[in-house]
DNA sequence: CAAAGCTCCTGACCGC
DNA sequence: TGCGGTCAGGAGCTTT
């Protein structure tokens, strides 16, 4: 599923094609997905112009030449292609999938939302979500809408030890928990909590309020440190991004916990092994002998 | 108010 | 081979 990392990298993506381009033409293929879609959507995105597209934790922002912006969520099982539109009906369109390895065709019936963009041949620009987990929004000038309550951009100076500790000396809920609420800290998912837990060994049990200010220093850098790496990797994928095949992509093999129950744990002298929890309804991935 | 629980959805996977 | 059951999870909503 798509967390920070991907959905950055379906941004890097999508802004060299989507910026200074003029929504031609905008196709729904049903009514809503996780959430109907807003009134007037079509009306509003035709004839604007996407003046900007950057990212907020896991949202895609698309700044509109009218004033108002779309926000983009992927959900679970959200994703975008690209399509070159040709002149010539008899050849098929060649078509970039924006996950982060080539990962095998989208099953056409769960594509939701079709973007003609300006341009000649004029990219189309399609939104698959088996799962409908993903939505659509459009705020209107000034409005803060669901960004009001995000916490701070983890790869901003907006985060760091002390911040993290600040929100955490508030919480009594575990570690783990505090990590995936997005008040917390914007953009992680289940995954990269995981990760940055192990890296910092601290035990995903542990209550909020009892990380100590050292270890939020740790875990704001292991935080940090993870996101740049799958960044850097092109994002990571698992099943959801990954193809009919079932290929997974390169930065799973990184992951030293997520998904791997039963392994040996990969510190060195270290003896435990990886271990699997339920946590709030989600699964964790930790090792009870070197995270404490 | 915080925190926990429930819910949405489909495809992959497993066992029979 | 086919079928049914289970699982995955982001985040809004409901309940405690």
């Amino acid at each position: 599923m798509p967390e920070l990392p991907e959905v950055e990298t379906v941004k890097n993506g999508l802004a060299p094609i989507m910026e200074g381009r003029t929504f031609k033409s905008v196709l729904l293929n049903r009514k809503d997905i996780r959430f109907p879609f807003p009134n007037d959507f079509i009306t509003r995105l035709e004839g604007k112009t996407l003046i900007r597209l950057t990212r907020r934790a896991k949202f895609l922002v698309a700044e509109l030449s009218s004033g108002e912006t779309l926000l983009m969520h992927l959900g679970m099982s959200g994703r975008f292609t690209i399509e070159a539109g040709t002149d010539d009906p008899g050849h098929a369109p060649r078509s970039t999938s924006l996950v982060p390895i080539d990962s095998g065709n989208t099953n056409p019936k769960h594509d939701h939302v079709i973007f003609t963009m300006s341009g000649d041949p004029p990219p189309l620009i399609i939104y698959n979500d088996p799962r409908r987990f993903g939505f659509m929004e459009l705020l209107e000038k000034g409005e803060l809408g669901r960004m009001k309550d995000l916490g701070p951009e983890p790869l901003s100076n907006q985060f760091s030890g002390p911040i993290l500790r600040d929100a955490l000396t508030k919480k009594k809920s575990p570690i783990k928990t505090a990590l995936l609420d997005q008040r917390v800290v914007a953009g992680l998912g289940n995954i990269y909590v995981c990760e940055a837990l192990y890296d910092s060994k601290i035990s995903p049990f542990r209550k909020s309020c009892d990380v100590s200010q050292d270890e939020c220093e740790t875990l704001s850098h292991e935080i940090k440190r993870t996101l740049e790496a799958a960044i850097k990797a092109g994002g990571s994928t698992l099943k959801d991004f990954a193809g009919v095949d079932g290929a997974l992509g390169y930065f799973q093999h990184r992951f030293k916990v997520y998904g791997h129950e039963e392994h040996a744990c990969p510190t060195t002298g270290c003896k435990g092994t990886i271990t699997r929890a339920k946590q709030s309804g989600r699964s964790t991935f930790y090792c009870p002998h070197c995270q404490i």
